[in-house]
DNA sequence: AGCACGCCGACT
DNA sequence: GTCGGCGTGCTC
């Protein structure tokens, strides 16, 4: 019998984040477990908040103080203990509260009080007689009793389009009855069936291994179009049929149509699908199906790696690669880790997958933590499109000074002639990247941000792309008052006009973040180019991934120089991928595909690895950087980013905290630090930016001290000044 | 985070 | 002599 629980309050205050002791009153004695929501009573007024159960005591030293929980919240305990020990270890690893962790486990849904749904449908009664013996009445009776308790009275009225009031008189003469029932949220409609498809030598072999092997890892290394996802599913389908559960995470942006209806084609009902476009009811209604054991299987973005299943027999992380599986907010954390975790709770097994594996991830490989499986050849035995480089250099030489290399040009000119499409990739968006001042230098700047003004030909306005600022486009230069002002650097925007300049028969697209913030004109673009009404699209990041046209021969990358040249040590591996990538788009019908990458570097080992589409020669240069460097995965890295709009106050702390931490870690000649310096973008949205980076092999221990050193120091000022602790974070602007 | 306590100035 | 300003510190 536990007398005693330990309680996390709902309150996301860090200094709230410990553990408060409540008295477990009777009532409440035999039913209560790790994972219960209560209520209880907080503070000076009582008040009454909610609190999760992590700790039970059947005694405790003192109880002076001690006040009694008041009544569980649901009926069900929200978290296992199992989750609770995962709950433990991302506070520890990811520097956050018990709070944040937490959260990721129960959704918000329940939280905000959700309960199921629950609709009042009709069912038949008696059969009308007397008077009511005739239409609308007899009519209704029978649509009610084709479909008996299917709908409510409002949709039947709708559907058949009867009247309302005849409804209701039916039901007040007990022809028709109503009764409560709970109604799921999810998207229940039917999906043509994706049937199994029979697995090439490659393919099987890798199922074979992943499934007899004895080992908890895997990565299939496979190139783009090898027939991955068939791999998954057949995964998945074994498991299934040992009873075993299985989430597949993609990234978010992976998560179109087309893989839904795939897995939904396959699976049926059996299928959650997770993505962040589902509303809190919807999200509610999936995580209970999952906790009621009537799901087997989830797909979803990184969040759904929390599902509450019991008996999990495959973690499958598609495209481990992907920053996307590390959240930006607290917790910090990486679904890639937390598969593992999980995995090892579990007993189950891991799959990644990726055409361009992390670095990371691979050098686990070659230590043998991880089981490699290789698949060389594409599912359909279509050949890897030819990827070209051209040195823009040259280009200029010979007097080219526009933006498409002579080869692109005629290459681009042949495929319109031919009938087929292009895809010409820029990773930059609106018309000119900056203006200035021809006289004095002068560079037109956001006043909220430390971002030069972007040019948008569209609305004719200068837009910051940080805070989304914009403003009208001046005419004299504001510092010398000179005429001169000029737009250079180029975007979608521009190559979108400057292709229609030059191939004036073509019908261009463009899909970037200015041409899809509208609801479905993602779709709309997509369908127009997919059913060969445009010949030419023109995108950023967004066309990288996932899209699938037979039609497109030619991938044009303009300028890989932007990936290359980022302030970051993943810049190479980011390049490798990116142009991998895009290349995949070309020659995935019949014909093959040609890639031009457009370069001022082009002696660059990303490129030309990715040119050759030999990942093994890439992976060997660049972990020698790394280890020359003590990069990951050589090393950790812990950033602390520290911003306030007050730019004072802000130097002033970071400096002391600087001192404070160099200090300490001084001792360790392991470990480097460096900084406090401005972040690359020293300013957004009003807000000074400032940072410290450590590096080197940081233990749980270090990163909690540095942590509660940073907090200690800064818990006065904790209203000017926001505090983000990140352990390897993607980005390290 | 929120709330109470507490110690100062302005006002009935 | 009281109302209310927000600085300080605690919350089982």
């Amino acid at each position: 019998m536990y007398t005693y629980a330990g309680i996390i309050v709902n309150n996301s205050s860090v200094k709230l984040d410990k553990i408060f002791t409540y008295k477990v009153p009777e009532k409440l004695k035999d039913k209560i477990k790790i994972g219960f929501r209560v209520k209880v009573p907080f503070g000076k007024g009582n008040k009454k908040v909610d609190g999760f159960i992590v700790r039970l005591y059947e005694n405790i030293l003192n109880d002076n103080k001690i006040k009694d929980i008041i009544d569980f919240c649901d009926d069900f305990p929200l978290f296992t203990l199992k989750d609770l020990e995962l709950i433990e270890e991302m506070r520890k690893r990811y520097l956050c509260t018990y709070l944040d962790c937490i959260k990721m486990f129960v959704p918000r849904g329940i939280l905000k009080g959700m309960k199921d749904k629950e609709e009042n449908l009709v069912y038949t009664g008696r059969e009308p007689e007397k008077r009511f013996a005739r239409d609308p009445y007899r009519k209704i009776y029978k649509l009610v009793e084709d479909e008996n308790g299917k709908h409510t009275k409002n949709f039947i009225s709708e559907k058949y389009d009867v009247s309302l009031s005849s409804i209701n008189t039916m039901i007040k003469h007990g022809f028709l009855i109503t009764g409560k029932s709970v109604v799921g949220r999810y998207d229940d409609r039917k999906y043509s069936r994706y049937s199994k498809k029979i697995l090439n030598r490659e393919q099987q072999l890798a199922v074979n291994k992943i499934m007899n092997l004895d080992k908890s890892m895997f990565l299939i290394h496979g190139v783009t179009g090898s027939g991955k996802t068939e791999i998954y599913m057949q995964l998945v389908e074994k498991a299934m049929k040992d009873g075993m559960e299985s989430i597949i995470l993609v990234p978010e942006i992976a998560l179109t149509p087309q893989m839904v209806e795939r897995f939904k084609g396959r699976f049926g009902k059996d299928i959650s699908v997770f993505h962040s476009k589902l509303s809190d009811g919807e999200r509610y209604d999936e995580w209970m199906r999952v906790k009621r054991g009537q799901v087997k299987v989830a797909i979803g973005a990184r969040s759904a790696i929390f599902l509450p299943f019991e008996n999990l027999g495959f973690i499958i992380i598609d495209e481990e690669q992907e920053w996307s599986y590390k959240s930006d907010s607290n917790p910090k954390y990486n679904a890639r880790e937390i598969g593992e975790m999980k995995c090892r709770q579990y007993g189950c097994k891991m799959v990644l997958g990726s055409a361009t594996p992390s670095i990371e991830t691979y050098y686990r490989c070659t230590r043998g933590e991880i089981e490699l499986v290789t698949l060389r050849n594409r599912a359909d035995g279509a050949a890897m499109p030819k990827i070209r480089i051209v040195d823009m250099r040259e280009e200029l030489v010979n007097n080219n000074k526009s933006m498409f290399s002579r080869i692109l040009y005629k290459s681009i000119c042949d495929r319109l002639n031919r009938g087929e499409q292009v895809i010409l990739f820029l990773n930059r968006r609106g018309y000119s990247t900056f203006v200035s001042c021809r006289k004095c230098g002068y560079v037109f700047k956001c006043n909220n941000c430390d971002i030069s003004y972007t040019y948008h030909h569209d609305i004719d306005k200068l837009i910051c792309h940080y805070c989304g600022s914009r403003i009208d486009v001046p005419k004299v230069c504001p510092k010398c008052g000179s005429k001169y002002v000029k737009y250079f650097g180029v975007g979608t925007e521009k190559i979108e006009k400057l292709i229609k300049e030059k191939f004036p028969g073509a019908k261009v697209l463009r899909m970037d973040f200015d041409t899809t913030r509208k609801k479905n004109s993602y779709e709309k673009i997509y369908n127009t180019f997919k059913e060969g009404r445009a010949d030419i699209l023109v995108g950023t990041q967004m066309i990288a991934k996932g899209l699938d046209f037979k039609n497109v021969t030619l991938v044009g990358v303009i300028a890989a120089d932007l990936s290359i040249n980022l302030p970051d040590f993943r810049s190479a591996e980011r390049t490798y991928e990116l142009i991998t990538q895009v290349s995949g788009r070309a020659g995935r019908g019949q014909k093959p595909g040609e890639v031009i990458v457009q370069t001022y570097s082009p002696e660059n080992y990303s490129l030309k690895c990715a040119a050759k589409n030999n990942y093994r020669d890439f992976y060997n240069r660049e972990i020698v950087v790394r280890k020359n460097m003590n990069y990951p995965p050589f090393s950790d890295i812990l950033l602390i980013n520290v911003s306030s709009k007050n730019e004072g106050i802000l130097i002033k702390n970071i400096q002391n905290v600087g001192i404070f931490l160099r200090n300490i870690l001084e001792k360790n000649d392991k470990i480097k630090m460096l900084g406090p310096c401005p972040c690359e973008i020293s300013k957004i949205k009003e807000y000074y930016r400032w940072k410290i980076m450590i590096k080197g092999k940081i233990s749980l221990n270090m990163a909690q001290n540095i942590r509660k050193i940073v907090y200690d120091l800064l818990k006065d000022v904790y209203n000017d000044i926001r505090v983000s602790i990140d352990i390897n974070p993607t980005n390290m602007m």
